[in-house]
Order: structure tokens, then C-alpha cells, then sequence
DNA sequence: TATGAATGAGCCTTCATTCAT
DNA sequence: CATGAATGAAGGCTCATTCAT
């Protein structure tokens, strides 16, 4: 891989279409699979030549890096803000999940990508940051919910409510399609609702 | 691939030596991948030499439609017998809910193949029978949520349920443990609750 | 390869047989391909279990052997005899053609066998029995054509006349059927006529 | 494989190293055989990688492919030109025959590999265009024959005389070689002094 | 004799990656 | 930066042959 140029002008143009090609792999990853296409087919779609890639990234990997990258890092972010306000738990949870939801949706392409190498992921070494990500969400919507449940909001056990959640939520990228009937924000609250009606 | 025995007793040991081929092969591909197992690989742990697989199987894939058979037709035939009883709505879809999940545990090494090649299923031609009764089941289940929801033991969008139900039974096998703290039965009726109480 | 057996009963049926397979087996390698068959359809063919052919021959290439030796040392044999008599050059020359064609067309499974698998009969070590044989007839059949032509009864270069004779004469193989319009020994006439009139 | 270059000038050079490839691997197939050269030790005879192969054709039997078209094509197009001529028969039957001797003994090494496979190709569905092209070529002939016998150039059976000159000619490709003491439009003219004198 | 399960070397092909231009 | 020809390791699969039954 040729490193990035350094000159800051020529280094965000050259940012700018890093940043394009994840976009772009994620939705040819997202339809045609990330183990069935071929660098070869991969960059016939992204209008590079088989060697171009590698201008940008050192493997096909990297792509796969990128993508998750992008998927796990923004929400996380966001969820840590969300968490820390002093809204009650219910209503932090609710706004988690609406965040989460969106995120998902707007990012279904990346979701449908890291679940089709979710085994890869958890175990390749070079995946740690990756896991770590997950793992970092995860817990933190488990201590929202275990909030919840202190406070009266919820009801059930903490793991299962967890699991439940998690699995509704990332289901989500399989089905869903903006501009349908539900919107992202009543199906949010959908989950929600499941989770903390008593 | 060798045409199998005509003699049935030599049949039966066949499809016996087949059949648990299949499950062997869940559990290493569970482990393992199922793309990033090689032949070599997998027959080196079912004790067999690489060719010696093609006695059985006609190709690595006909291994994998073995395990989603085994995954989606016995649980689809529990289905359609459970939904075809007298009960309440609520009563068939918990009944349902259980053999469900007692199935994703009991089959979690199927169910965590299934999900790895998932991409695969829903879009090879070969793979159209496996498709044709996940979609049976999914119906199942929503006529099911349907009936509850007329019945007044659930509210909510049919849709939306439908999914959250299915995300959160699948996602149990992303984690679940047998022996551990939660029950089967306490955790499938954790997901009736989820998804009946008002 | 086990041994033949010893008891003369038993041997003269297990010769049968085994005279049996190479003519059974010069059909299906006629039709199918010698290359194209596997030991596996051929045996299928043959009403015989994989291992079962491993009782007569050594291999799968020791078949195509016999089926070799049973299309050369026959007309080797009469050739030689024919060329020994004390008629004319032309005379013995066309009472050879004759005899050769009906064997030609006789064995056209073996020769069609021959042929498609002539690169590796004139190459392979294990073959020097069988390439002698070839080239004995084929000088057999040049000597003749030599006096032949001492004799007036044919004109031009022995060389080219020998190299057309076995070419028009071996690539009946391919076209003749037996119970057509042209008559086997008709056949041979014109053979024989093209070569030798002036 | 890969597509073919779309820049004219990249095109060009791929297109001749393509025909290049044919060309030497016809000479490789031709002695030491199609179906006993591995894609490995052809590539090694034709300085190029294991996979290399794969940029220029889609498989091992494309280039077969390849070979034979060189072989047909060209002889078909003259032959045609030559029987549209207003000679007499036996004329452009001696004019299409020294045309044929000519090409297949410069083209001794397709021919050889043609033969070698002959089975494949009469049978196997994607040869039909090769099939064709060999009928088209020797309905010419035959035609040409027919022609000839009526004009009183030469006498006997015109499906006869055509199997004759098919399988001389054909045959010279197992023992010709240039710079002999035989001349090859010698050659050719012997053998239509065979088919044709009376 | 006969069976068919099992072997394992070898095959063709794919594909992520490199590099001279 | 970009190209595409070339690499070579690895993959799935075939098949002649062996051997316990």
C-alpha cells in the first residue's frame, strides 16, 4: 500500500475518496456478499483498476475494517452522550434506541456487511478494536437497562432483556426499508415499548 | 459423489455415517467458519480423508443445505402442529415460542452455520428450498402474532412484533449457553412476555 | 492385482470373463472415451463393483492393453499368412486389405479406442508391445506395396502409397456401419484399386 | 478470467499474446499430449505462472478451442474460395487438396492435437462450432468429389473416395515432416492422382 | 470372488496481492 | 495516482487404486 500524500490539500482529496470507496464497498459487500466478490468485481464497480485499490488500502480486509469501523464508531459515540445525560433511564433508553435504529437504518448496508462476517470478526486477532466496540455498546445498553429496571421502568432479567433488544435492533437491517409504511422513529419506539411496559 | 447402497442394510449404516457427518460438520464449521474451513481441514476432523467426503456429499455445499435441512424442517413440522391446535393464540404462540427456542439451543451449532452463510441462502438458486421454509415458518409466526393480537393478548404492529420476536429467538444463539443461570423454558416464556403482555 | 486361479476349471471360466470385459469395455470406452470414463461408470457398465475389475486386471490402463492386443495380434497373425502365400503382390495385397477392413470394421470399438488414445500408445514406455505389433503390419503392408509396385501392379511413391493406404483404410473406423449401403469387402476392393491401378 | 483490455493499443498486444499462447501450447499439447500436460507444466512450458493462463482464457479447454479454430477456420475459407472458382473439378479438387496438404502440415501440431481429441470434440456440447466447421469442410470435398466423378475425372463411390482422401490427408499429419525428400504439393498431387485417375 | 468405503495424490481454477509501466 | 499483467498459494474436487469384510 503507497502511503497517504502529505501535502494536507492533496491529503483530503485523497481522504475524501478513501472515505467514498468504504461507502461504495459497503453496498456492493451488502448485495453481492463480502466473501463472493472478488477484488477483481469489487473494483470493477468502484471504477478502479484491480491494483488502484491498494492506493487506499493495504487489503481487502482494510475495506472490511473501514466499514465496521464506520458503523460501530459514530454510534458508540453518540450512545456514550446519550447515556450521560440526566434524563431517566427510560427516557435515555428510549433515546438510545431511536439513535440506534436510525443508525442501523441509515447504515443498513454496513450492518448487513458486519453480519455477514460476524464470525470472522469475533474471532480474528486483528478484529480486536472491532469487538472492542461492540462489546463497549453493549455493556453500556446493558447498564441502561438494568437502570430501567431499577427504576421501575422495566421488568424481567437483565440479560434477557438485553439479548432480546440487541436481537431485535440488528434484526432490523434485514427487513427494513426507509420510506415504508413504519417509521424509524415509531419503530424505535416499538422496541422500546416491548422492553419497558411492565 | 458414489451413488449410495442399494442393499438396505448397508443403506441404513450409510445414512446413519451420513447423517452424523452433518452434525460433525456443524460443530466445525460452527467453530471454525464455515468459508474459512477447507475440506482438508473439516475432513482432517471428521476423521476421514479429504475425498472421502465426496462418498457422502457431493460437494462441500450439499453439506451445508444438510444443516439447514436439519435446522428449518423438523422445528417448521413442530410449528405447523403446535399453530394447528385448539389453544389460545397466546397459548400456541408461547408453545411455539418454547419448541423454538429449545430447538435454536439444542441446534445452536446449525443455527450459528445458518447465520453465517445467511447471505448465501437468500440468494443462490440452489438454495430455494431452504428459503422456501424459512419463509413458511416466518408466515407461521405472524399469523400466529396476528391471532394474538385479535385475541387482545398483544398490541403493537404485526410486523414490528413479528420481527423483534425473530430477532431476539435467532439472536439466542449468538450467546445462550445450555446449563447455565436462564432456563429454556424461562427464557422463551422471557420473549412471550416480551411480546404479549400489554 | 490377485493371481488368476490355478484349478484349469476355474481358469478357462475366469479367462471368459476376462476376455468378456475387454470386449465389454472397448464398447463403453468407444462411446464414452477412454479418458472420459471413470473406473467407476466403466465398472457400472460392466455390471461389476468399483474393486471388482482390480480381480482381472491390474489396472485400468492393463484393459486397454487387451483391448490393443485384441485388435493388433489377430491381423498380425493373418497378414503375416496372407503375405506368405505365393500369389501375386496384388493379389496378396488385396486378399490383406480385405481382411484388414473386416477386422477394422469388426473391432471398431478397439480401433476407435486405439485411436483416441494413440498419443500415449506411441509415447509411454509400457507400450513398446504394442507399438512393435503396429509397426510390423505397417511394415508387412510396405513391403507388399513395394513388390506391388516391382510388379506394375501399382505406380508412385511406396512411401506415400503406404501412408494413404493406412490412412484411408483406419479412418474407416470412424464413418463405416456394418449393414449399410457398401459391402465390407466392396469396401476393400476400392480400396485396394485406388493403390493399385494405374 | 480477466476481460480483455478496452484501449486499442493494449487490446492489440493482448490479442497477440493470446495467439502466441495458442500457438505454443499447440506445439506443447502436440507432444506431450492434451489430457497428460497439466495447466501446471504447459504454463512452465510457456513462461507464464500457474494462473496466468487464466487472463488470457477461461479454462484449459478454451484454448483447445482456440487450437482448432486455427486449424478450421482458415483451411474452410480457402477451400471455399477455391471450389468458387470456374476450373474444372478435378483442377480445383487438385488446387483444394494441395491447399489442405499444405495447411495441415504447417499446422501439423493443431492437427495432431485435434486428432488427440477427436472423441471430445465429436461429442461434447460447446464443440459444435468445431463440429461444424469440419462437416462444412468435408461436404466441400464431397461435393467437389462428386463433381469430379461426373466430369469423368475419376470413378467408384463419391462417399468412398471422400473417406479415402479424408484419411490420407489427415493421416500425413502422423508422419510428415517439411524438408523431406517428398515434396508436399508432391504429396498432395499423388494423392489426387489416387482419388482421380482412372 | 465380490463389495464399496476409504485413500491421497493430483487436477483445474480462483483470487488477493504485487509491480513495472 | 492509476493501470492491468502477472504471481503463486490455496481451494474444492476427481479418480485410480486398495483393503477389510
Amino acid at each position: 500500500m503507497a502511503s497517504p500524500p502529505t501535502s494536507p490539500a492533496l491529503r483530503a482529496k485523497y481522504d475524501r475518496r478513501r472515505a467514498q470507496l468504504v461507502l461504495d464497498a459497503a453496498a456492493v459487500f451488502a448485495r453481492s456478499g463480502y466473501d463472493q466478490t472478488s477484488v477483481a468485481e469489487l473494483t470493477d464497480e468502484l471504477d478502479l483498476a484491480a491494483g488502484g485499490l491498494y492506493h487506499y488500502f493495504a487489503g481487502k480486509e482494510q475495506l472490511l475494517i473501514g466499514i465496521c469501523d464506520e458503523l460501530m464508531e459514530p454510534i458508540l459515540t453518540t450512545a456514550r452522550q446519550i447515556a450521560a445525560t440526566d434524563d431517566s433511564a427510560s427516557d435515555r433508553l428510549r433515546a438510545l434506541v431511536r439513535a440506534w435504529v436510525a443508525h442501523v437504518v441509515e447504515h443498513r448496508d454496513h450492518m448487513l456487511v458486519f453480519q455477514q462476517e460476524r464470525h470472522v470478526i469475533e474471532h480474528g486477532a486483528q478484529w480486536k478494536g472491532v469487538r472492542e466496540s461492540r462489546k463497549a455498546f453493549e455493556r453500556l445498553v446493558e447498564r441502561l437497562l438494568g437502570e430501567a429496571i431499577d427504576e421501575g421502568a422495566a421488568t424481567g432479567d437483565r440479560r434477557v432483556l438485553l439479548s432480546a433488544l440487541l436481537g431485535m435492533v440488528n434484526h432490523t437491517a434485514q427487513w427494513y426499508r426507509p420510506g415504508g409504511r413504519v417509521k424509524v422513529d415509531a419503530l424505535a419506539d416499538g422496541y422500546v415499548q416491548l422492553v419497558c411496559r411492565r
